[in-house]
DNA sequence: GCTATTTTTTATCAATTGTTATAAAATAAT
DNA sequence: ATTATTTTATAACAATTGATAAAAAATAGC
């Protein structure tokens, strides 16, 4: 009973993480919060609590969507060079791409700012990475079961390189650096990541 | 002639940049800059500018002094197996610091998060990339002259390589993984920054 | 010892920060 | 229709933000 609640709160967290996403944590006001979720501060309040705890939501809530457009590229491909291909290709797309906001990733470009002062988002970002490099070497796991890659094939040590490198794209895309030219290597990269 | 200025102007920027590699940008407020550079607004803002004016300069101070100390501990190697590898170690080390401050690279843990707002930050990050790459390929050209390396040896491509897996330390450095466990898989990037 | 000049100090500015009372509005149950 | 309950809207809160005005202090030249 009572008035009903006259928005969508899962709505609202997303448009949270854009928010958060474009600004950072810090420059993410409440103001800029509450225009972007369509709601006042007196209702932000009683649903999210404070600052930090709807930055805590935002960031359990895309952890929560599972979705890593480099790394949902990297496993739609079906072989394996196209794969690792696809998912430096997506990264560099998503790293580079002029439109505001979601820039990069949310984890790495947003929430990895706040490990120090925001306590629990540190942990978060831990999982995420765990359970990136997990997915990664699951997938070279099953070429190698497949007889696509040889036994020797260290999974998870290139998993590791292959998310890595996709650090240094993003930073290079924050610096102005192009696609087309981070892409002149990308064949050489796709090579490194699955040489024998 | 006028009073003399009681503060080191260059010690002053110096504290500054400490400040914003803490907090970051908009972390960082004026009180926490003028207690660390120990004057008051006034003289910070007749002497500086306004803040973003501040923060310009402490990241051109900051190129200029033209210490990155994994960059130094590569060239300083003559082996160049071991340079590759006190590049990555020393890389963990400044990443894992538990020391306040100082963590990881100024220019890809505070700058990078500025380009986007701070107009001039972007270009001047791109500079110490571009200048970073060409550094560690110009180690690789030397190598290969020396014969140490093959002729084929593709020096940009490698040195781009082993700059961007830094950036994944520094991300995971930040998510709270240990040095030594980081360090596990080093000397096999190693091999890979310099397999033919 | 003045004067001119520059810096420091102290105090304060308006604006914005995150946050919360208070009261009006909208529903369900009685 | 009234009551109880919950959410909305309006307004305001104290604190902090980045930034200055005004006055005191310290030097050099005359």
């Amino acid at each position: 009973m009572g008035r009903p609640r006259n928005f969508d709160v899962d709505k609202a967290l997303l448009a949270a993480i854009n928010v958060f996403w474009e600004k950072g944590y810090d420059g993410a006001s409440m103001k800029d919060l509450t225009e972007e979720m369509g709601i006042n501060s007196p209702s932000l309040y009683s649903v999210f609590g404070d600052k930090k705890s709807l930055y805590i939501q935002a960031i359990k809530r895309y952890v929560a969507s599972d979705t890593c457009p480099p790394l949902d590229a990297f496993n739609e491909e079906e072989d394996i060079t196209k794969a690792v291909r696809a998912f430096l290709e997506t990264s560099l797309e998503h790293a580079t791409q002029q439109s505001i906001g979601r820039k990069g990733c949310f984890m790495s470009n947003c929430v990895s700012t706040t490990t120090a002062s925001v306590e629990e988002s540190q942990v978060l970002l831990l999982e995420a990475i765990v359970l990136a490099d997990k997915k990664i070497a699951q997938r070279f796991d099953k070429e190698k079961a497949k007889g696509a890659l040889p036994e020797t094939f260290p999974s998870f040590e290139r998993a590791k390189l292959m998310f890595d490198l996709r650090q240094g794209y993003v930073l290079r895309a924050r610096a102005g650096i192009r696609k087309d030219e981070m892409e002149r290597d990308l064949d050489y990269r796709v090579s490194i990541i699955l040489s024998l």
